[in-house]
DNA sequence: TTCAAGTTGTAATTTTACTACATTTGGTGT
DNA sequence: ACACCAAATGTAGTAAAATTACAACTTGAA
């Protein structure tokens, strides 16, 4: 944990001495990481051991490791953390706390991936006779975006906005399709159902959805992301990114289980598209 | 400049026993920064003095503060990096290097984002009398997304897979409608031509995509996203990741310009949606 | 071979951090 | 209001760590 922000926190937990040496480190901790405990001491006007005992205090092993522990703190630079937008936030303002709190988000939910589930997940997959990919809302966007990838895999990939076509794809499924289903909350009632059908005709169901939410009950296999989604806003912002990413995760892990002829071919459906665009000058 | 990396690349410069010194800090910098000189000396099989020499060369004022700069390094440990995925790696290894190089990407996408030009698509947005998203490809999924956030704003926002509904649409646009175009490359032809009907019928037209492409060069207002794509997949994996934290920060803007009560409104927009859903246990 | 420049080590010195103990402060119960 | 105790702080001495000065060794060119 960062010693700066443990400084202010114990701020309230420290002696009045202890309290001024805090001021003067948080005041100017650049100065701090580069002066001796005797300066640093005169400059907060208590005595040597004093500053010792508040490196201490901090579970430091004594003031050169608080000194490192503080370098190492101010190198970080507050990494990403998940800042809210405030009402009176600049353009300047809300853009990077935007970005940031994404790849914050996106910390979080890599760490909460279940890697074996991936790689179970990739094995289905590449095995599939037909792979679907539904999703409603924000989901939706994301079920688009993974046909798109899918498509270029040459493997029969469906994908449906509409929520009858879902019932009816379902309806039509069979042992060795994979029906993945995408949906942040995991308690949109249709979605359950879908995730009903494709199982009652033998499909496997792949839910990228929140662990233990009633459409995670219905799947075979559950690919869970913890994301801390800022309910302020009443719009999925991280999550859908979070699934997205996934999606690469999974699409990546399928040419890779393919092996090299297969990634050609994929350099071949990439230049089919060179006839719908403007070349490059210098290509 | 990372110590680091410049004991790395100085190793050639370093006398023999520096270079003693310089393999036993880089094989474990960890244990280095929390040792003494005369541990260091011992392990690297010199006397403290080399190793003060070499603290030195590196161009700090000695033993004590070359450790800060260590620890330092080691901290920031170049946070996020693009590394790209290997054939050989494991589930967990793809999966990682692609969280991170996503989250790498949107950090140097953050840093090439244009405020101003946001702050005035925001602007032209908010006093739109209609909104299009248009993409195709994978930025269709982006285009689609961003139907979803703004379709909540209550806003008239449209949005066409087909490109011949896009081009009808376009055709019927007038002064005071916003046109935004997704494209990564900004070379797909019919999506140039589309910009250029849009501006032929008095649309301000916004571009998500590359500087100075031909698409660029059609529109009204670019915000454009250097974002280091990884050539290697064939596909576009980070660009859309951008793309989509882009119309993040959009329709934040657009909330936050609209002040307080249209937010009220957008939270009745999503508790319309419980009716379709489960309930919380608990709520 | 010899000398000079560069490299490395030894030992002394200085600086820095830590410990043990003394003093002070502030609060509590009588 | 006073005595007493515990916590907090400082003083002075000690130990450890880093640095310096200088001596010894290595290396390569004349």
């Amino acid at each position: 944990m960062n010693i700066l922000e443990k400084i202010t926190q114990n701020q309230a937990a420290f002696s009045k001495s202890e309290k001024k040496v805090a001021e003067v480190i948080l005041a100017n901790p650049q100065t701090a990481i580069h002066s001796s405990i005797a300066t640093l001491a005169k400059m907060s006007d208590v005595s040597e051991p004093t500053v010792n005992r508040f490196c201490r205090r901090l579970d430091t092993k004594g003031f050169p490791d608080f000194k490192l522990h503080l370098a190492q703190s101010l190198a970080n630079g507050t990494p990403y953390v998940n800042r809210h937008v405030d009402e009176n936030d600049s353009p300047d303002e809300y853009t990077n706390k935007i970005f940031e709190s994404t790849m914050a988000s996106l910390e979080v939910a890599r760490q909460s991936v279940n890697v074996n589930v991936v790689n179970r997940v990739v094995d289905l997959l590449t095995q599939a006779q037909k792979i679907s990919f539904f999703g409603l809302g924000a989901s939706a966007s994301v079920a688009h975006d993974a046909l798109n990838k899918f498509f270029r895999f040459n493997v029969p990939v469906v994908y449906f906005e509409d929520i009858l076509m879902q019932r009816m794809s379902c309806m039509n499924c069979s042992a060795g399709d994979v029906v993945v289903l995408i949906s942040h909350t995991g308690r949109t009632k249709s979605l359950v159902e879908i995730a009903q059908i494709a199982r009652m005709n033998d499909a496997t169901v792949v839910g990228i959805t929140s662990a233990e939410s009633p459409l995670a009950q219905e799947c075979s296999y559950v690919l869970s992301l913890e994301v801390p989604e800022d309910t302020d806003m009443y719009m999925p912002m991280a999550s859908r990114i979070a699934q997205l990413t996934l999606i690469d995760v999974l699409a990546t892990g399928f040419t890779l289980r393919r092996g090299n002829k297969f990634r050609e071919n994929l350099k071949r459906v990439k230049d089919t598209l060179r006839g719908s665009r403007y070349e490059k000058r210098g290509d």
